[in-house]
RNA sequence: GCCGGAGUGGCGGAAUUGGCAGACGCGCCGGACUCAAAAUCCGGUUUGGGUGAUACCAAGUGUGGGUUCGAGUCCCACCUCCGGUACCA
């Protein structure tokens, strides 16, 4: 029958609304502990909550109940991430109003989110897209702009005429757009950018600070990319003054440096090219400027280059040598140029060979190295005053005598790039400053801040016929009202451009704190209460750009004094996928004929006729394990392709949350979540999982209730517990406790199972064993919990109940079962009572009759004893 | 290529510090209840021997080696899969 979900979850959702039993009231006790636990908040999209968010989700709401129950002040908020494209898309599609359709959305999710019984403070709720937010997000712009740390600059980005739009790299494919096909050209343009470079060095040293997954961390330093080297200037030959400058972490291999390549787009390329050789480094620059970042390297097999007729002077041999132009090097790194080193550098090895260049080994490589550049260490050859010295060595001295002779300098480089913060997008926040007729730039006042965007019916993005024409954003038809501001006389024009989606969310977490406040972002005493976030739940996908630009803005608001702590998320865990369902594939060809899997290409091919294949989706039914693989029963001989792939609507393996409520409740769905595996961990989906704790659900509701009339059963008493009894429970209760302190729901959960299955065989039921069970169960499915905690006649939620604590005294049973090894291999078991000694454990273990039979008159050689666990006995 | 992570029954997974491999859930098999079914409850379920049934024996955590009284866990080499990244000088 099931006990009755829907008719208990509406009740306490309504309860704890008209309750407010979640708000985090403004004052609050600061003689309490705090814990801020923070969700990624969602973007609204039109097609509702899917059910990767409710994971996360849940994880958090499991702490923020368990923390709440604990004693501390819990912080526990969600909002919108409403700003960014499919609304603006579908705008031009529909002619709706962004605004429309972000506030339907919103309100669809936050429904949603309500009945999972998510225990958050809806009062605090933000929306990126109000403008009491966006007018702080246009605040710390401006004190980024104060400081010189927001500029404008002409960059090279991907330009797209006939859409109108900058594309971002993955949106290019062969020169044209992902969408429609259009040319894309790379152009510079005049942009608002971010010095997040300013802070390379300290948002690479502080992640020593946070307790986030090594991967993650990993993947910031690699993007951040701090590199040690030198700087070394290359006079150029014929050119007196001039000098090409690069940037090398290998100045050790100066002597073999027998060649200089500029990126195409380098400055001196013009200077230094020789007339008879200008067609040609023309043409190659061209060639090279239609080609996006991606292109220039995944689809380039062979490098390319041209040479540019001059020469430069290497500084260590004074030898005079040729200076290339090629796409290899890139423009945006280092200084754009290089000293090519083909002995020490592979891509260097791989141009001069394609081109005849020289190559000499500054390095002596090992006797059997066969390769062709040397990158090892070794002692320095062809060098000079650097011979015989290895790798860390001559590094050192040739930076020292570098700096000496006034040729170069000891340099640290950073990967990391400027942030390119403008897009000709309508539904963005817009810039807070004023471009004066004389072309330079003004801040808009604080007191006149929010810059609303102005109210329009087209936002559409403007096509242009030809590449060159400025493209003009769909601010730039704003009304002349918006567009024009008189400021002493004279008329300025407002940025046309908007801030990236990332803004909003680069600081929301800090706006929950203090969410309505219109004198300040945040006040500076919740601020220091609340902060820093101490966990921080969220999708991988987010590992770099917007955990590393929050960090960059938290330190400048820091650096302000607008924040208290150097690092904004102490503690950060990444929930893994959630896969659709198992799927069984059985592939056929043209003829219908069955093909084995392991004939079939990624593509969906036959690896041996390359024709097209077609599959069929088969039931577990018709399929069998045999060794390591799935094979299809009908025909043992063909091999089945079996696994779990990504929730598409394509594929139609979408599992809906809304649907999963229905079915079975938001308990169980919530558990269900939860119980799937470790959290950071990649699953997939099962129905019949969700059916297992539903019962497991319906199970617990019988322990107290009766499964027809829902009424309290009289076998719950108001008796003494048992010892055994209170065993049962105070082993779960630690192990419960344990996991959720460690995040590992999913073993907590199993505990609580082998609990119910326990004391479902008990004829009574003692309040005394029941009442602590449904304060552990409550963070897992507070619905059903309250709902009992009632029936056993409290007034009260259970949201602020303590926390049920263990007790070891009653978790140690009076008797334990101890393994007798022999030679390391499990040969008998002993009912031992427990805290024997060493010496009593071995004395029981070489008395038992069993374990004398094995023995037999072997020689026994050792004994290892661990009490009340093993006993090992080698014998010989 | 490089960086990070993971490989355990039919499936999801458990084993927290080197100490009973497979908890818990799913599925499957058998039984009880029922006119029957659903629901529920009870028992079994790594593989291969062995037994009337227990007992018992052997093998077993991607592969091959090693350390140890003892290895899923530690070390070395390799294979596969997943995620990230890619001419960063």
């Amino acid at each position: 029958m099931g006990y009755p979900y829907r008719k208990i979850e509406e009740k306490w959702q309504q309860f704890w609304e008209a309750h407010k039993t979640f708000r985090t009231p403004e004052k609050i006790d600061p003689g309490k502990p705090k814990f801020y636990v923070l969700d990624m908040y969602p973007y609204p999209s039109g097609a509702g909550l899917h059910v990767g968010h409710p994971e996360g989700y849940t994880a958090t709401d499991i702490i923020a109940r368990y923390k709440r129950m604990k004693g501390f002040n819990v912080l526990h908020p969600m909002g919108w991430d409403a700003f960014g494209l499919p609304a603006e898309q579908y705008a031009i599609e529909t002619g709706t109003h962004p605004r429309i359709t972000t506030e339907r959305n919103i309100q669809r999710f936050r429904e949603q989110l309500k009945k999972i019984g998510f225990s958050y403070d809806w009062e605090r709720q933000v929306d990126t897209t109000d403008p009491h937010y966006y007018k702080w997000t246009q605040w710390i712009f401006l004190q980024l702009y104060q400081k010189g740390l927001a500029y404008l600059a002409e960059v090279p980005v991907n330009w797209c005429p006939a859409l109108g739009t900058v594309l971002a790299n993955e949106e290019v494919i062969d020169g044209k757009s992902e969408r429609g096909g259009h040319p894309v050209f790379r152009r510079p343009m005049r942009q608002w950018m971010l010095k997040i470079t300013a802070y390379a060095e300290r948002l690479l040293e502080d992640l020593e600070m946070v307790e986030w997954p090594e991967s993650t961390k990993e993947m910031q330093r690699n993007w951040i990319g701090r590199s040690e080297g030198a700087e070394v200037d290359f006079p150029l030959a014929g050119h007196p003054g001039e000098k090409i400058r690069v940037f090398t972490t290998r100045p050790d291999t100066l002597f073999g440096a027998t060649y200089m390549v500029l990126s195409p787009e380098h400055e001196l390329v013009d200077k230094i090219t020789a007339p008879e050789y200008r067609d040609a480094v023309k043409r190659y620059q061209q060639e090279a400027a239609r080609k996006s970042d991606l292109e220039r390297t995944e689809l380039q097999k062979k490098k390319t280059g041209v040479f540019t007729g001059g020469y430069a002077v290497n500084p260590a041999t004074d030898q005079e040598i040729p200076v290339w132009a090629a796409d290899y090097v890139l423009a945006s790194y280092g200084t754009g140029a290089i000293m090519a080193v083909p002995g020490q550098d592979e891509r260097d090895w791989e141009f001069a060979e394609v081109y005849n260049l020289l190559i000499i080994r500054t390095v002596q490589p090992p006797d059997d190295f066969t390769g062709k550049a040397y990158l090892g260490d070794g002692p320095a050859i062809n060098s000079g005053f650097l011979n015989g010295l290895n790798v860390a060595e001559a590094k050192e001295k040739m930076i020292r005598r570098l700096e000496e002779t006034g040729k170069g300098t000891r340099k640290v480089n950073y990967k990391l790039r400027d942030w390119l913060f403008s897009r000709q997008r309508y539904w963005g926040e817009p810039f807070p400053v004023l471009h004066a007729p004389d072309g330079s730039t003004m801040a808009v006042e604080e007191s006149e801040l929010p810059v609303e965007l102005p109210e329009m019916e087209d936002f559409k993005p403007q096509p242009e016929a030809d590449t060159v024409t400025e493209p003009q954003p769909p601010l730039s038809r704003a009304p002349e009202s918006w567009k024009y501001v008189q400021r002493e006389g004279a008329v300025y024009t407002r940025e046309f451009n908007t801030m990236p989606q990332w803004a909003g969310s680069c600081w929301y977490y800090l706006r929950f704190i203090d969410p309505h406040n219109p004198e300040a972002l945040v006040d500076r005493e919740k601020e220091r209460y609340w902060m820093p976030v101490d966990l921080y739940v969220g999708g991988a996908e987010h590992s770099v750009l917007h955990l590393l630009y929050a960090r960059f803005w938290h330190k400048v608001l820091y650096d302000l004094g607008v924040v208290s702590t150097p690092e904004p998320f102490m503690k950060l865990v990444h929930q893994g996928m959630i896969l659709g369902e198992m799927e069984y594939t059985l592939y056929l060809d043209g003829k219908g004929q069955p093909v084995s899997v392991e004939q079939v290409q990624s593509d969906n091919t036959h690896r041996q006729t390359g024709e097209k294949l077609s599959f069929r989706r088969l039931s577990e039914e018709e399929v069998e394990k045999e060794g390591e693989f799935f094979i299809w029963k009908a025909n043992p001989q063909i091999r089945i392709e079996g696994r779990a792939y990504k929730m598409s609507k394509s594929r139609g393996n979408v599992i809906n949350p809304d649907q999963i409520i229905e079915e079975y409740g938001a308990d169980s769905l919530r558990l269900y979540e939860m119980f799937m595996g470790p959290l950071e961990q990649m699953k997939s989906w099962s129905m019949k999982g969700v059916e297992g704790v539903n019962r497991f659900l319906n199970r617990v509701w019988r322990l107290a209730a009766d499964d027809y009339t829902g009424e309290l059963l009289d076998t719950v008493t108001g008796s003494e517990p048992t010892r055994e009894q209170l065993r049962h429970l105070h082993v779960m209760l630690k192990k419960v406790t344990e996991d959720i302190e460690a995040l590992r729901f999913n073993t907590a959960i199993s505990a609580m199972m082998i609990f119910v299955n326990e004391a479902s065989k008990w004829p009574e039921r003692p309040r005394a064993i029941l009442e602590p069970f449904l304060q552990a169960l409550h963070p897992f499915a507070p619905h059903l919990a309250e709902e009992l905690w009632e029936k056993l006649g409290h007034r009260d939620t259970l949201a602020f109940q303590p926390w049920p604590e263990f007790n070891e005294e009653y978790i140690q049973a009076e008797t334990t079962e101890v393994v007798i090894q022999i030679n390391g291999k499990l040969r008998y078991k002993l009912e031992l009572p427990v805290n024997l000694s060493e010496e009593e454990t071995k004395a029981a273990a070489l008395a038992a009759e069993r374990v004398k039979e094995l023995i037999g008159d072997g020689k026994i050689v050792k004994t290892i004893v661990i009490p009340n666990k093993l006993v090992n006995i080698v014998v010989r």
